[in-house]
DNA sequence: ACGATTTCTGTAATCGATTACATGCCGGGT
DNA sequence: ACCCGGCATGTAATCGATTACAGAAATCGT
């Protein structure tokens, strides 16, 4: 590989000016600027990356740590990641962990001194003690991770709020018999929408046993299942609030094949709003995240950190999210 | 930040010591050994990423160019991708380009130093001769991007053949009139699968103006405008094959609610097989690639490069697409 | 004509690691 | 007592850039 080095020999100037040449800095006569251009496009040089953030110590380069990249929701996540990062100039170090802690901790020192600062997304809530153990020394960002508040900025999904308006929905609907077909239990996003559901049943004064969970892990599949379930259980439920549209999908499968008319006998209510939901048959009423918006986002705050501004406050930053109604949702048959 | 002579200094040693516990490499005595990583773990050492990778000249990164992340084909890829690299314990550092030449450069130029190998995904036709521009001084693999066979090592799906298949079986089912709704004039998949639509209606001996084409850009939208377009035509095609499946599921929209039935009337076939296909109504008969696959095999190619071992040939890889018949197809309506 | 500026370019330190080589120490064989 | 070998550790060069500072050349003023 050509290095600074053979571009100034081959050009007769030092080091020292091919290098201003390259970042228009410092003073350099156009003459052998010019030169040192020709020279350096004939050799094909590029300047060294490594090299160049080893002194500088910018690597115009941001990380992102994710759980896994399967699903709607984390590709979307990343086109939002890509599309602000894409804009600021910086790139992007993209790296898996399973969530717990010593992979975080394995990745996070596999970053060091390759990014300015780090994004981090990981649901899962056995990852708190290694979020926690990131020294600060260092800008991050948390990503719908589940935090002590004023430990690191943050930006969260409403979940709460978005479920709690998918089970007033219901309610108001005049559902008196409701089932949730839940997340992983570990997992910060379906804890928090189950505790939506089950504010909002108590609040509506269901009986404990009118509030029906069922464990799923939000995949299609379980949701398949978990709607088999449902179809057996008696009384049935007169709808059903999924923890996202995969499982939400998957039960109203298993529903309308085990004869149930949706949304005539059951309604189903999933989160998420992927692009799918709208095609399915009946179309899904759902909880709508602008989930792209929410790396976008990300981004922001981090690039606000990386480039010493806003460092003050830490704060946790809420990404709306509303319940659209279409037509897999409707008042239960008197 | 703390770097490897803050522990020299605190552990009482040299630098060189700290070095040879921190990579197993080199002989210390047991008692130094545990002094230095009792050491390191209080000070919260972790080495700096680009000052190694300067020195050892290997990143344990790979980059990848993406002409950009929208659509589940661009996100299954990166899946794929993931997944093998993540295996491997390499990095991945992602860059956008918006496929000319220039772009691309500057991406790539971005890049070194930086990554071990660059995997490049750009299928737009324009893009080839910044890819041929590329020096081999660097390990490369074409990720589903036209180029002169032999000058890189190239991974593509078998366009040609998926779409064969796919014209092959509306033939088969008696269709004298059929239409393609064609992707993106410059742009690789988009002119392969098109080459395919013409042989093959040209060998079942359909007359010219009974191949229709109409024009597409890929996106769900065009699909919709090229389905009420073809209800337009006279006579109608008994069949429509669509470049790839956002288009197909814009022209079933527009062909449904233009009172179509599909596949009585029309019979619809697209082409990639996105999880959505299935759940359209009809369902969609479609060109099924194992996307990912495409990511992952590009990885191992690359690796190996990287690796040192099987730089001899440069060999171009195909992914088969094989046709999924759904019930968007059927005989034409004697 | 000579010193003071200004303008351009080169020298060398530096970033944080790795690693070949030198060095010091200790023990054993004769 | 002396030397040699082996083990443990330290010294310093190196990777490819950036940049403060020094120095050379050109320009200008008096």
């Amino acid at each position: 590989m050509v290095s600074i080095k053979d571009v100034a020999r081959e050009a007769g100037v030092s080091v020292a000016t091919v290098s201003r040449v390259c970042n228009d800095s410092g003073v350099v006569s156009e003459t052998t600027r010019l030169h040192v251009l020709d020279v350096a496009a004939k050799l094909g040089y590029s300047p060294h990356g490594a090299a160049r953030s080893l002194i500088t110590s910018r690597t115009s380069t941001i990380g992102v740590l994710l759980p896994d990249l399967y699903g709607e929701f984390f590709s979307e996540v990343i086109r939002g990641i890509d599309r602000a990062v894409g804009e600021s100039g910086y790139h992007l170090l993209v790296s898996r962990s399973h969530g717990d802690e010593r992979e975080i901790v394995a990745a996070f020192r596999a970053m060091r001194g390759r990014v300015d600062g780090l994004l981090v997304m990981s649901p899962d809530l056995d990852a708190r003690n290694a979020v926690n153990a990131l020294r600060d020394h260092f800008p991050v960002v948390l990503l719908n991770c589940p935090s002590e508040r004023d430990q690191h900025d943050s930006i969260v999904i409403a979940n709460y709020d978005g479920a709690s308006e998918a089970m007033c929905h219901l309610v108001e609907r005049g559902h008196r018999r409701i089932a949730m077909i839940t997340g992983l239990p570990r997992n910060y996003d379906s804890v928090e929408r189950l505790r939506a559901f089950r504010d909002i049943t108590r609040e509506a004064g269901l009986a404990r046993e009118d509030a029906i969970e069922v464990g799923g892990d939000f995949t299609e599949a379980s949701g398949f299942r978990a709607g088999q379930m449902l179809l057996e259980a008696s009384p049935r439920p007169t709808a059903v609030f999924a923890a996202n549209d995969s499982m939400a999908i998957g039960a109203l499968s298993a529903l309308r094949s085990g004869g149930a008319r949706v949304p005539e006998d059951i309604s189903v209510v999933g989160f998420d709003d992927i692009p799918m939901a709208r095609y399915m048959n009946p179309p899904l009423s759902t909880v709508q995240v602008d989930i792209s918006a929410l790396g976008v986002r990300a981004v922001e705050r981090l690039l606000g950190h990386v480039r010493g501004s806003h460092d003050g406050a830490r704060q946790r930053e809420l990404v709306p999210a509303h319940l659209v109604v279409r037509s897999s949702s409707g008042s239960p048959a008197a």
